[in-house]
DNA sequence: TGTCCACTGGAACGTACGGCTT
DNA sequence: AAGCCGTACGTTCCAGTGGACA
């Protein structure tokens, strides 16, 4: 278990070191702040849309559209919470419930959120959807309210499984008696529409709302607010605030990826006792946050995905090609006598890569040699070496040295 | 201009599993 | 217990393709 004497040390550092944070919680991704700067417009706007059902009126539909970190899901939730408080008010009998689409994974998972939230409790599994949404809509429909559903990332539902389950809920509104349903559609993705049945399209969208990410400046000014409640005061140099306003500016405008470096340099610094947070802080967040976000990539990756990135890990001095990498997948399977995958499947997984960042993917001709994907690596090898060398079930493969029999691996 | 390579990627289907309803 | 269900992970089949080469 470690020798107490070191975690003594550590514990009492912590506890009476230099203390930078006022608050932290105030940095993290669901903290809702209670001004939301440069959004203004955009609140109005939503709370001119959902207005009418302070009058029992059902309201339109709206779709929102951003980047991540644009403070959609926070505009959403800062008006739809105020919304009810004074629906409230004035007897109106108003709910809303938020979903996240992405983390919530199916069709199935958002229908039974949904349905617990009208009061209905479903099963973890054993039901049909169809089920499910019947349920939904009854005990919707007895609770007698208008109800504002909150998709968000809804992209990442319709991408994955079609938007079969969005023709039914806009279609809801046609088989209730007693209450109304009005949907709010979060998107991450400006091109939904063309994953969208037309119908559905226009049904989602009686609104539209965009939300351009933000510039150096607003992020600057949105740091400096949150900076006031977070860190005890005159801890934060502008140096710091400035970088990482700029840092996140630079990947289109990212507020939350700003309140990340703003949060980690803040403990970085702490960690180090300094009396208070600088550029260099921020620098050292930015690299320890890139470090960690790929090592909990690499590490949960499932068996087999390993196996074919550290194929593209031995084949990496220049970009190799799906055979090339599925003749190398194909002996380090021997070597660990395991089953392997089909060349169709090992395609499936190298596209999860590169998704994830982890590789890059591309498809190219080679005219009367064919058609494939040139695939190399996107992160450091040493990140590789770390992680997977101290995996105990196949950490010796990383020091293994390909037969490349076909002869053609390697050359560009 | 047509051929042909080495794949790509969609679609349908199979299997295993945990968990519900009846 | 039987019969479904969703989900994850995988296979099989096959039409389609960009561009070098004859």
């Amino acid at each position: 278990m470690g020798n107490p004497s070191i975690l003594d040390d550590v514990f009492e550092s912590f506890v009476n070191g230099v203390r930078l944070f006022k608050d932290r919680e105030v940095l993290r991704h669901d903290y809702l702040p209670e001004k939301l700067p440069h959004r203004e417009d955009q609140i109005r706007l939503l709370g001119e849309t959902v207005a009418p059902v302070l009058r029992d009126a059902r309201c339109s539909n709206i779709f929102i559209y951003g980047k991540t970190g644009t403070g959609k899901t926070a505009v959403a939730k800062y008006v739809l919470s105020y919304l009810e408080a004074k629906a409230k008010e004035y007897g109106a009998s108003v709910r809303f419930c938020y979903v996240n689409c992405r983390m919530t994974g199916s069709e199935y998972r958002v229908f039974a959120n949904l349905s617990q939230s009208v009061g209905m409790s479903i099963p973890f599994t054993g039901l049909s959807v169809g089920e499910v949404f019947d349920r939904f809509r009854a005990g919707l429909d007895s609770s007698r309210i208008i109800f504002i559903i909150v998709l968000d990332e809804v992209d990442a539902l319709i991408k994955d499984r079609g938007d079969s389950f969005m023709y039914e809920l806009t279609r809801i509104n046609e088989t209730l008696n007693r209450s109304k349903v009005s949907i709010i559609g979060i998107s991450n993705d400006l091109r939904l529409k063309e994953f969208l049945d037309p119908r559905v399209f226009s049904s989602l969208s009686e609104e539209e709302l965009v939300f351009r990410p933000y510039d150096a400046g607003e992020l600057r000014n949105i740091l400096f607010e949150r900076s006031k409640l977070s860190f005890q005061e005159g801890v934060l140099s502008e140096a710091a605030l400035s970088i990482c306003a700029a840092l996140a500016a630079a990947e289109h405008g990212d507020a939350r990826r700003a309140l990340d470096l703003l949060r980690v340099a803040g403990e970085v610094a702490e960690r180090q006792s300094a009396k208070s947070i600088t550029e260099e802080h921020v620098r050292q967040a930015e690299k320890h946050i890139e470090h960690n976000r790929v090592v909990e990539a690499l590490k949960n990756l499932t068996l087999q995905t390993k196996l074919v990135l550290l194929s593209v890990y031995h084949l990496s001095k220049s970009s190799a090609t799906t055979g090339e990498i599925y003749d190398i997948y194909n002996e380090l399977c021997g070597e660990l006598g395991m089953g392997l995958l089909t060349q169709r499947r090992l395609g499936t997984l190298i596209n999860e890569l590169d998704a994830m960042g982890l590789v890059n993917a591309k498809v190219v001709s080679m005219g009367r040699y064919g058609r494939t994907k040139k695939i190399r690596l996107e992160i450091s090898r040493s990140h590789i070496k770390d992680v997977f060398g101290s995996d105990t079930r196949f950490g010796r493969l990383i020091d293994y040295t390909p037969k490349l029999s076909k002869g053609s691996a390697g050359k560009c």
